[in-house]
DNA sequence: ATTATAATTCGTCAAATAACGAATTGTCAA
DNA sequence: TTGACAATTCGTTATTTGACGAATTATAAT
């Protein structure tokens, strides 16, 4: 394992925006939109968050349509990253900020992702 | 848990050099002489990397007489900084750096202290 | 007491980072 | 095929970060 790998992990969590996505995709996987509404940030913001998380092998992205979903890194990722997500994991289990994001989540995903992209579009 | 304090410690763990010191200390504690040679930067830079470290909770220092000691948290600190060393003791159990910072300490605490601080001294 | 020295703090500079809006790309719907 | 829209890339700006040397603090030796 380089060091570096490990270099480019810690930067990508070393962040509150990232934090906050990882916990909330420990939900399932999510949209784009989706995360936008959850974190209150321009989608250009989010989607470099996204792009920086990807590269550390954080997350993975689907493509369905117009929309991209993105996910945990699951079984497959190297060890580092998955002990990684079990560190987050373990940090949050009980989090004042984790919690209310999972109550702002059951909103988010209760309006159909058209109605919600359309808000965002406003923003 | 506070989400900053995954935050900070997360940051602290997000530099090359940092890293580094952290795998030198699980050889046991070392005084900042040592990881100064260890690490060929001014010593005011390691010690700032030292003190982010220990704002994060990762190291504890240990004064005797005209030199300080870090070490690595022990069993007394909160679990999220006994995840995180967890996390990078695993990412390094066989890493090319880390293992060439081995042999280094070994030539660095070979010599006596006095002699390698006036060593850095002269940089 | 004076000097030497281990370590930190301070001030400065260059490079990296997080944020935004504008422009671009790719996909679906009229 | 034209228009709408999800998402990304690009260009800019303010802030943070990592490095250094100089100055400072605290301890030991002469």
């Amino acid at each position: 394992m380089l060091m570096e790998d490990t270099v480019i992990i810690a930067k990508a969590l070393a962040d509150r925006t990232r934090l906050r996505i990882l916990m909330a995709l420990t939900g399932g996987e999510l949209c784009v939109c989706q995360i936008v509404g959850l974190c209150s940030l321009a989608p250009s913001t989010v989607s470099k968050h996204l792009q920086l998380l990807a590269t550390a092998g954080l997350i993975a992205a689907r493509k369905d349509g117009r929309w991209i979903y993105y996910r945990l890194a699951g079984k497959g990722a190297p060890e580092n990253v998955r002990g990684a997500l079990r560190w987050v994991g373990g940090c949050f289990s009980e989090n004042a900020v984790n919690s209310a994001d999972r109550k702002a989540l059951e909103k988010i995903t209760a309006k159909d992702k058209e109605t919600l992209c359309r808000i965002q579009a406003k923003r």
